[in-house]
DNA sequence: TCGCTCCATGAAAAGGTTTACACTGATCGT
DNA sequence: ACGATCAGTGTAAACCTTTTCATGGAGCGA
């Protein structure tokens, strides 16, 4: 329609500077007016790059991840990707499979804080390029945060407010993001002179908040830092139910700072992981990778949200 | 490998009926041992079908959302069907574009509660195969709950508990289900001789209910009834900073049952809406749909969850 | 034994792009 | 005025499947 052949109208839309100026206005025009699109199919067939990212996140009810594929989601829309989504459902099994799944499909794989053991893992990382959100391997791209700077600031926070023995509620035994919390924790602990009690593993849910809480009352300290925010809301809610003040008889601080957090009464102390930025890091890392850019590592900033769960030690 | 022509293959693996079985299980094998799999893009070019679904949602971050992405994700697996996933961000404008660029990869798009207006959704659903969830529009296949009925269980709950003046705080004037709910909720309140004070519309968002909550206050009522669970939530949160007793001075009805409904304190009495059988549902629409079957419709039950933000009236 | 049917398989086209290569005409230097 | 260069464009192959049509052979009835 044009007047010209398929080779310049693929060159006017994709490599504009080659072609005439008038030229490629027509063809844009035609193309506009017509509604064509080039077809990603037959594109990827011979570009070998589908235009297309895989995310795979444990468990989509758990409102730490929305925030985080909202960020993958906006920053891969504005390099021209779309994104599939798959969700585990928690099913470590079934992971590696529905990666490999995807794989086929997509230039890259973003994977977000996958249990997967580590040799699996790393072998996947082999088969589709892949970056790491929240988890980190040694070779593999990743995204993480300052878990150990946020830990200091919660600690330091609890310590200024005169607590001195504090217990923490561990997450699942296989999630590295507990491993890295449990380490950061006693590093910072023994260098405050803080006594610490460790006490789970607890499902990283509102449920395993709830049923490690008179658990945590027994211990008798006087400020408990939970896995995540879930976790202490599970806290809190047995401690009202139970006619335990907070933070009048035990301070409560959470991690990852979920929107929840500020709704609830009192409204929960936490360290606020960034988690649309990390979405976005974790694409950015990602397209960069593919570009054969080889940027192996990015650690994102952590914050301390002062809120209504921390108040003295009693 | 297996001896046998690229044809010979293809029906192995996608019409095993018609190949002998031991060229059959020859060539199963070869592949099998080669890890291989047929490329989608390629097959797609030919067949007409991705075997790719489009899930468009307004914003993941209010919680009602991602329960519908794991109904959407779930089945869509069970088919063997990617999921691609559209995070608008409640920005209406974009949704169409959005829309159009995913429908060139995907056989058939399911829609979340869009706020698009009601030609351009008929457009649309005309250039690509169409499930409306959570929104009704003639001669489109939608899935949606039974409004009226979950209505009718509240009011009769308020009914019963005493409860003679009610308000109403309304969603954003352009939602189809805030549309639906008002007239629910007019027709069930003059059949039971309710007087009904409606207030809003606010943003179906916490700070939607913050903001709202005084002037609920202001208008006497015993009890409110909220466009959505986080509205509620949000009154809950401004009368618990005011010294208002819930359920005691005022009670509280909340839409949707998200998962903080039942995190708070008081856990809060909602219209449970079912979330992933609506997002699997209308997987099932949609892959019928795509066979030719027409299911206009579909209409899912609703449950009362009587918990505590409800109690007699003062 | 002949001809027919039917089953299993192969050859080739088709699907919508991109890209290597070839071609044309104009510009430039000499 | 001639050849070389270069910009702009077209031709055709390639990407990986699926599917239509053709082919060959076996089985069967007469």
């Amino acid at each position: 329609m044009a007047g010209v052949s398929t080779a310049t109208v693929t060159r006017a839309l994709s490599t504009p500077e080659v072609v005439r100026p008038d030229t490629r206005e027509r063809v844009r025009e035609v193309a506009a007016s017509l509604g064509y699109h080039p077809n990603r199919a037959a594109r990827g067939l011979i570009t070998g790059r589908t235009g297309n990212l895989g995310l795979l996140v444990p468990d989509l009810a758990n409102p730490f991840f929305p925030s985080i594929v909202k960020g993958v989601q906006a920053r891969a829309h504005e390099a021209d990707h779309a994104v599939f989504l798959a969700d585990t459902d928690e099913d470590v099994a079934a992971e590696a499979g529905l990666v490999r799944k995807l794989a086929k499909q997509v230039d890259g794989m973003v994977l977000c804080s996958p249990r997967m053991a580590e040799p699996e893992l790393r072998k996947l990382s082999a088969e589709v390029p892949t970056v790491l959100v929240y988890r980190r391997i040694p070779g593999v791209p990743s995204v993480t945060a300052e878990f150990l700077d946020g830990m200091r600031q919660a600690v330091n926070h609890l310590v200024a407010l005169g607590h001195k023995e504090i217990a923490y509620v561990a997450g699942p035994r296989s999630s590295w993001a507990n491993r890295e919390r449990v380490r950061s924790l006693r590093a910072v602990t023994r260098k405050a002179g803080v006594e610490l009690a460790e006490m789970g593993n607890v499902a990283p849910q509102f449920h395993g908040g709830v049923s490690v809480a008179d658990r945590v009352l027994a211990a008798k300290v006087t400020a408990v830092i939970a896995y995540n925010d879930l976790v202490a809301l599970g806290l809190l809610h047995r401690f009202a139910a139970r006619g335990v003040a907070v933070p009048g008889d035990v301070s409560v601080l959470g991690f990852d700072d979920i929107p929840l957090a500020e709704m609830v009464h009192p409204a929960l102390t936490t360290v606020a992981l960034p988690k649309e930025e990390a979405g976005q890091a974790g694409v950015d890392l990602l397209l960069r990778l593919l570009d054969g850019h080889q940027e192996v590592r990015r650690e994102l900033p952590t914050q301390l949200m002062v809120r209504g769960s921390t108040g003295p030690a009693r």
